[in-house]
DNA sequence: GTCTATACCCGGATAGAC
DNA sequence: GTCTATCCGGGTATAGAC
C-alpha cells in the first residue's frame, strides 16, 4: 500500500501522468469511483468507510479532508451520477425532426429513453435513491430536476407545439407527458425494479412501447374519423 | 422496567388480561410492532435491535429466542404487513357489477386502488423495499405477487370478459391491464416515490385518474365510430 | 495534503441464572 | 421462555507526524 506512493512509471521508464501537476483530483476521482460502487452495492448505512479507504488506494484521513463526512462523501457521489448517464440522451424534437412521421419519433424516442433507464448500473441507483428519500430528500428533488429538465420539458413543448399546428390535440401537455411516459418505459421500469435479476428482453421492450405509443396516440391523434393505428 | 413483569391489575384490582393464557404472542406482537416502526423509520441496515428492544418493552434475548436473527425478524414482520393492507382492496369485477358504466367502474377501481397504495405507510414499505431488494429478493416476489393476485390478476379476467362480450376491445389484457395501472395510480404513485413530504391533492388525483381512464378507453373502447368520452 | 494509529461508541448476538 | 450482563467486531471520525 505504501508502494504505489511513489510516481507510476511504465515499462520504458516513462512516468504515467494523467493530468500533470494534480495528484489531489486524481485521488479524489478514486474516493468518488470506490464510494460509488460500495454504496450502490451495500446502501447507504451498510457501506463502510474502511472498504471505501481500501478500494480507493488512500487514507481514510484524506477522503474525510475531501468530503467532510460520510453523507456528504454520499451526496457528492450519487449527485454526480445521475445528470452524467441522462446526458446521453438525445432532445426528442431532435427525433421528431429526424422521423418520417410522429409515431416513429414517438418509438424512438421512448426506446431510447428505457435503453437508459434500464440500465442495470442506474435501476441500481433508482433503487438506493428510492430507499434513502427520508434521510437524503435533497436526492429526490435532484432525481425530479433532472428528469423534468431532460426528458419531460422538452417532450411537453414538443406536444405543445405539435396541437399548435393541428397535428394533436392535446388539451393538457404536461399530463400527457406523464402518461407517454407511464405507459411505455415505465411499465417494464416498473417489473425490473422489483425483479432486479430479470434480464431485459429486447422484443418484449419493443412491443410494450410500440402498444404504449399505440394508446397513446388512440387518444391524441387527430380525432376525426381516425381509430387508431392501422 | 422489572415493574412491569408482574400482572398488570385495574385500581379496582381486577387482573387485566388480554387473551387469556398466551402472555407470549402478545410479546411476539409487541416485538413486531416496534420492529416495523423501527424498520420503516431507519432502514434495514441503519435500525438498531436495541431500539427495538427497548420500544417492545421485552429483552433482547427474548427477540432472539423468537425470531433468530435480524434478517428473519425483518423478513417475518415487512412480509406480513403487504398482504394485510392490499385485502381492503374489492375485485375489480365488484365495482364493475355495481356501477352504472364501464368508465364509472374503472375510475372507481383504480382511485380505491390508489388511495390505497399512496397512503404514507405504504409508500412508506414499498420504498424500504424497494431499497432492499438486493439484499431481500424475496420481498420483490412477494411484492409482485400481491399486486397480481389482489388487483391486476382480477382485472385481466375482466377485461378478457368484456372483450368476450364485445363491449371492449383488449387484444392483450395482460399488457392492457400494466397500462391501466401505469396512466392512473401510476403516475401520482411515481411522483411520490420521489417526493413523500408532499401530501396527495384529491382533485388532482380525481383528475389525473379520469385522465388516464379516457386515455386506455380512447383506445380498448369499442372503435366504430366512437370518438372518446363527451 | 497525506499518511498511521487510535479514540470512542454502538452494532448484533449469546451465556447462564431463574 | 424470559431476563441481565457481557462478548467482540466494526462503525465513524480525528490527532499528530511528515
Amino acid at each position: 500500500m505504501g508502494a504505489e506512493r511513489q510516481d507510476a512509471t511504465d515499462e520504458y521508464g516513462m512516468p504515467i501522468i494523467p493530468a500533470p501537476g494534480d495528484a489531489a483530483a486524481r485521488k479524489r476521482q478514486a474516493i468518488i469511483d470506490a464510494a460509488l460502487a460500495e454504496f450502490l452495492a451495500e446502501g447507504y448505512s451498510a457501506a463502510s468507510m474502511d472498504v471505501i479507504t481500501n478500494r480507493s488506494g488512500v487514507s481514510k484521513a484524506t477522503i474525510y479532508k475531501h468530503f467532510g463526512s460520510k453523507e456528504r462523501l454520499f451526496l457528492a457521489v450519487v449527485s454526480g451520477v445521475l445528470p452524467k448517464t441522462y446526458a446521453d440522451l438525445t432532445p426528442p424534437a431532435r427525433a421528431l425532426a429526424d422521423a418520417p412521421d410522429l409515431r416513429t419519433a414517438l418509438v424512438r424516442h421512448t426506446t431510447e429513453l428505457a435503453r437508459i433507464l434500464l440500465r442495470p448500473e442506474i435501476m441500481l441507483l433508482r433503487r438506493l435513491v428510492i430507499g434513502e428519500i427520508d434521510r437524503f430528500p435533497q436526492l429526490g428533488q435532484l432525481w425530479y430536476l433532472v428528469t423534468y429538465d431532460m426528458n419531460n420539458g422538452p417532450l411537453v413543448e414538443m406536444l405543445t407545439d405539435l396541437t399548435a399546428k393541428g397535428e394533436l390535440h392535446v388539451p393538457d401537455p404536461k399530463l400527457a407527458v406523464q402518461q407517454l411516459v407511464a405507459c411505455t418505459v415505465g411499465i417494464p421500469q416498473l417489473v425490473h425494479t422489483f425483479a432486479p435479476a430479470t434480464p431485459v428482453d429486447d422484443a418484449e421492450l419493443a412491443r410494450t412501447i410500440g402498444a404504449g405509443v399505440d394508446l397513446f396516440l388512440a387518444r391524441y391523434g387527430r380525432p376525426p374519423g381516425w381509430h387508431g393505428p392501422a
